[in-house]
DNA sequence: TTAAAAACCTACTCATCAGTTGGTCTTAAA
DNA sequence: TTTAAGACCAACTGATGAGTAGGTTTTTAA
């Protein structure tokens, strides 16, 4: 486990630069030859680090996505305030960051289920995980938002986790692709209005 | 435009396995090999119809994908009924139709923003029309619903137009993945939720 | 029935890509 | 200061993919 120093650096630094290129262009259309040419390594550097392309990828998956999605939507609501609240401002906020964020390409996770769904078993089993991981989260949020009488108890957790998470997905492609300002306000307020018919 | 029958039925023949296989693989994973292979024919064939795989995707969305989303999601809400009883059965029918796909790869549209957004703007201009059209219709249906009075007349029909869209977009993308027939249930259960807040 | 146009085929080119081979340079410990 | 492991490089291989060239078969019309 004691890796050096140095190993670790590029490492980090391919893995940083693959889920970029793999972002932007997509996973079986980035060459592994674009990687290298942006971080100015050879081949044979790439085969030092990693097994193979897949195996860099798992890597990019296991590490720097989950981290992604973690700190972006589920750390930001695990604690104990207003579950509402705090589901509007973690979904605001990452919306905003998706506005300013020149070449947003929409939300990680749906574009490679999309590209991977039916084609890699193994890359859709880390993703099914981190999607759980995010479902979870938000259903014992919803729970403790029943409990806590922010929200109606007649309310079915898992549906509302799954119908937030649907929305939040669909949205973040519908802001890549066209006027993501005016779409995100327009999401924003219609999230508001669907959660005021989930209060007691 | 007097294109003889054989040629015609070529044609569509090559477009209908290529949409199949563009929404399996993916476009720039799908080669021409695969697709000919798949229709008993060969490279002259190909290019006999087609200029390149370019012009042939493009001819892909202009025919086929325009009329599966037209006829799944834009004429099914165009009748004067009540509009939130024709939206969703609208959405219902085409998930349950997803449910009922073994195979189903998630929302065409969707996959193919993922995988051309920021790669090819061609394409993307027919995404977007697609999109605008269904968008358009949504936004129509709303109004009309406002009118008749089945829908609150404070809601912004643009709004609900944009969180209905990203939700249905979500909701495929989840039930690509994992558990297709709870989490339509799931969904539909808080779309009924949700648009019964913007009842009047 | 024949000839020409339409529809399709075979065998190529050339570029690109994942992965390999056999090295060299760098660093750190002895 | 030497040396061996660690980190990286340059040049290759073999497979595959989009597109082409020049042919053959099939259909249509005279």
């Amino acid at each position: 486990m004691e890796k050096s120093i140095k190993r670790m650096t590029t490492n980090n630094r391919m893995l940083v630069a693959g889920l970029e290129l793999f972002y932007q262009k997509g996973y079986y259309t980035t060459s592994i030859d674009d990687i290298l040419t942006k971080l100015n390594l050879s081949k044979g550097a790439f085969y030092y680090h990693f097994e193979s392309k897949e195996d860099y990828l798992l890597e990019i998956i296991k590490t720097l996505l989950v981290r992604k999605v973690y700190s972006a939507l589920v750390e930001p609501i695990e604690s104990h305030e207003n579950t509402i609240d705090l589901i509007i401002n973690c979904f605001e906020n990452s919306l905003e960051t998706a506005v300013h964020n020149e070449m947003d390409c929409g939300f990680i996770l749906n574009n490679f289920i999309a590209e991977f769904n039916g084609r890699n078993a193994e890359v859709m089993k880390h993703l099914n995980e981190i999607l759980k991981i995010w479902e979870v989260t938000l259903v014992s949020a919803v729970q403790r938002g029943k409990f806590n009488g922010h929200i109606n108890r007649h309310a079915d957790a898992e549906s509302v986790a799954i119908y937030l998470m649907s929305s939040y997905i669909g949205i973040r492609t519908l802001m890549a692709e066209t006027n993501p300002s005016a779409r995100k306000y327009r999401y924003m307020s219609q999230l508001r209005q669907y959660f005021k018919s989930l209060q007691p």
